[in-house]
DNA sequence: ATGAAAGCGCTAACAC
DNA sequence: GTGTTAGCGCTTTCAT
């Protein structure tokens, strides 16, 4: 398979033209100046030779080499058996890499650089997008130190907003859900949180206390990993359900978690929605939202579009642009069966 | 943002630890021989300057970058607002991503890198995935010709079958659903096929053909381009059902053509099951299939699964491996309501 | 308008 | 065990 034959390099297309590799150069490039003769001399030259210019020695002059990488945290190292089950991030990876390709780009998916086990192409990207930055995100840091141009898709917490972070918006969503499980029959709304230190933890929690002690109301919420998954939510219904004043509502950050408490909920013999309304901030992963029984409220934090803003604001600073800084991110209540009785 | 700094070569780091640039590569590499104290050495002069060795640099003397590539067909130029929709491309190509990441390498998407206006990077990759290669794909020409590593996911229908290509089984398949459609009623099955010359519509044609020929009955087949989406499913479904002896069942070749079919069958008053069976033998648009009224029966290709398959062989490949030739990929029926009255 | 020469950061021979 | 010397294929001054 990898066989010897070698590509056409600068140097026969220089000598099959009957000119320098320095015109050939200027002839691809565009940069110097080539008579139109010659220039057309070159590219018959090239063509017959299949010859193409290459892209890694052409990054290692120009440090350019056209590929924007993809980062997605706190999944480091990526766990990707789960990771393959969440929508939200396939859907957002695909549209990155297609909005990246039209932007004459390759999009990359790669892990933590900082780790010491990374692929090291991991370093050569031109920039890169970070999924949910944790806090005081090391990748952040040593970015920054090497003045790689980056874009957090969510805030680091632990820093201040800036135009290198997209605003996911987190406690305006939460607070909608909230308001909805409260139209929804909902008195006493508890909540199931995550534990990675992101933006969308950090901030829905706040959020759900300031909604809670706005209504003049008691917090109620327990934490669960989000790898813990649909078990990890099971555990946390089970907890929530056998207590002595037990909520009439469940906020859930996961999909995953929701279709547990829901698993709980209905093992209690409790009614869903009647007894209890269940509602989730994130349509992560629509097997356990859509396919669930009765179907789980959820967001679709449309991660298809999200993508494609994050990829132009980071190819415009990789070229040096300071682009305009986007507001918070759009995203659609999903009202389903878990809600709606 | 771009700022001038710029990071610390292995020249830096030979001589902050008083050796040569050779020992430095060296103790990185872990290449040639040298003293356990002396790579010590050499190891935290790197770290106080933050040294990491220059991926590009190393790649444009190994030719290797650690980069794979990853070219979706037959929708070049990329028709991104299309393939956004398509479930199958999305998992497929984030679950190759993932599956790269742990072979150490990174997946970049790339349109076709024969075309003029391709973003050189594309050339870059130290092999390709093509998936859906259609016939006497010039890709894989010039990756043949310029000896680089390649695995399409599909057969190029006009080549011999190969260890190059992945079978996707599409003769089975087509077979199943097509019986299923019998077994649930239908008596005189039609097809909807797509336009790309492809192993899937190619085959998918021969086995429609074989099939019914085989029980006897004069073939119904009309074909729609895949881009022509829902729109052209419905033209297609009028025409069938318009016609003087119409079907009583449908195979469709994409979901988007089947919830045409369906939405045409529907409009002529039809009942679906009952009137017309509809059947898609490939889940890739959940929106369109999963959510349509009634749910559409279709074939679950497991692309999660198919592309890490896929991504093995083809690292294999990279590294001079020659991999043992996975049989045909997995699939699932998954009936829904359109067939299960 | 064209070319010669000097590298980009790293690694592979080949000395020592 | 370590250093010297040549480049990988390209771009870029700077001459001509």
């Amino acid at each position: 398979m990898a066989g010897k034959r070698t590509r056409a390099t600068i140097k026969d297309v220089a000598r099959r033209a009957g000119v320098s590799p320095t015109t050939v150069s200027h002839a691809f490039s565009g940069n110097g100046t080539v008579a139109a003769e010659t220039a057309e001399r070159v590219r018959e030259a090239a063509r017959e030779l299949g010859y193409r210019p290459d892209t890694v020695a052409r990054g290692l002059r120009s440090s350019r080499l056209g590929v924007l990488g993809l980062v997605v945290r706190p999944l480091d190292p990526l766990d990707t058996a789960f990771l393959e089950g969440v929508d939200y991030f396939l859907r957002f990876a695909g549209s990155a890499a297609l909005a990246a390709v039209e932007r004459g780009y390759g999009l990359m998916l790669v892990p933590d650089p900082t780790r010491a086990d990374a692929p090291a192409v991991g370093l050569a990207c031109d920039g890169f997008l970070i999924t949910e930055p944790v806090e005081n995100d090391p990748l952040i840091t040593m970015l920054t130190r090497e003045c790689v141009p980056f874009l957090g898709v969510g805030r680091d917490p632990a820093r201040p907003a800036s135009p290198d972070y997209l605003d996911l918006g987190t406690g305006r969503i939460v607070a909608e859900v909230l308001d909805h499980l409260a139209a929804a029959g909902g008195s006493r709304v508890a909540a199931v949180l995550g534990t990675d230190r992101n933006e969308w933890n950090l901030d829905a929690e706040t959020a759900y206390l300031d909604w809670v002690r706005a209504r003049g109301q008691r917090p109620l919420a327990v934490r669960r990993a989000e790898v813990a998954g649909e078990a990890g939510g099971r555990e946390a219904g089970e907890e929530l359900f056998g207590m002595a004043e037990p909520p009439d509502a469940v906020y859930c950050q996961t999909g995953r978690h929701a279709a547990g408490v829901l698993a709980a909920a209905r093992a209690r013999g409790l009614a869903v929605p009647g007894d209890v309304r269940i509602a989730c901030g994130a349509d992560s992963d629509s097997e356990h939202t859509r396919s669930s029984v009765p179907p789980i409220t959820s967001v679709d934090l449309r991660p298809v579009r999200l993508a494609r803003t994050a990829v132009a604001v980071l190819a415009d600073r990789v070229e040096g642009i300071e682009p305009p800084v986007p507001g918070p991110a759009e995203y659609e209540l999903i009202v389903r069966g878990s809600t709606r009785g």
